[in-house]
DNA sequence: ACTACAATATCATTAAACGATATTGTCTAA
DNA sequence: TTAGACAATATCGTTTAATGATATTGTAGT
């Protein structure tokens, strides 16, 4: 069980962060929840899902709130409400990143050796 | 070696490959642009480098344009190219799900809640 | 030729994803 | 009361990725 908090999530375990922002839940609810969001795009299988429940709950970024049966609900701890904002802001600096350097490029002539398939100035 | 392309590339993966947006470069370069991009956010290691290229090649999304004694130079492909694109869209789905999430969560008052700490109608 | 350096390559360990399958607890109907 | 059936969770085993550390190799300067 690693002491520093996870730097960089996965996007299974982003998805399952996003899912504890509708309160608390179990496993299966986790899985409806990602599927809606995601219009069906990522389908979560049990081994997965559980895996990141584990380690989420050893992590202290969700806390068990209710045993019934088999079913267990959990819901997010503020330690993983900053991991999962943390995690918002690493994708956007990702896209931002993308964007800038695609700017960079056009300001730069760039673009048209690009799509031109040329290594060098076509002047 | 796989098949069909990447379906989801790392966070390493995804800016080796923007690196060649800039054109043609080396190993060493790669690691340079990306530390500049990044403002030093990431920093890769020779391993996770190499690892990288050797796997983008099989996969075609970069090929070899020259070796000049240990110095090998790559530029993308097309199919490289549409990988990371690809990738881009999936980060902004990403961002974008986050972003619906947060707004359908204050529209139906359960930022309140969470705030609060409550699993519950707080009324 | 020797040395230093630049660049790439490999090793070994740890961690993540996930299909497949197993387990367990609850409820219903006869 | 017990035999399914079902809902929910748990585990196994394989494959893939990340990465620190270290090794190799080619080139140039002296």
């Amino acid at each position: 069980m690693p002491k520093k908090p996870l730097e960089n999530l996965t996007e299974s375990m982003f998805y399952v962060l996003m899912a504890f922002g509708r309160g608390p839940m179990c496993g299966i609810q986790v899985v409806e929840f990602i599927e809606e969001r995601t219009a069906g795009r990522i389908q979560m299988g049990p081994a997965t899902l559980y895996t990141i429940l584990g380690k989420f709950e050893q992590e202290n970024y969700i806390e068990e709130v209710s045993v019934e049966g088999r079913k267990r609900t959990y819901q997010i701890t503020s330690r993983g409400m900053i991991a999962y904002r943390e995690e918002v802001e690493r994708l956007q600096r990702c896209v931002a990143d993308a964007t800038a350097e695609m700017t960079a490029r056009l300001y730069s002539g760039e673009s048209l050796r690009q799509e031109r398939g040329l290594q060098v100035c076509p002047c």
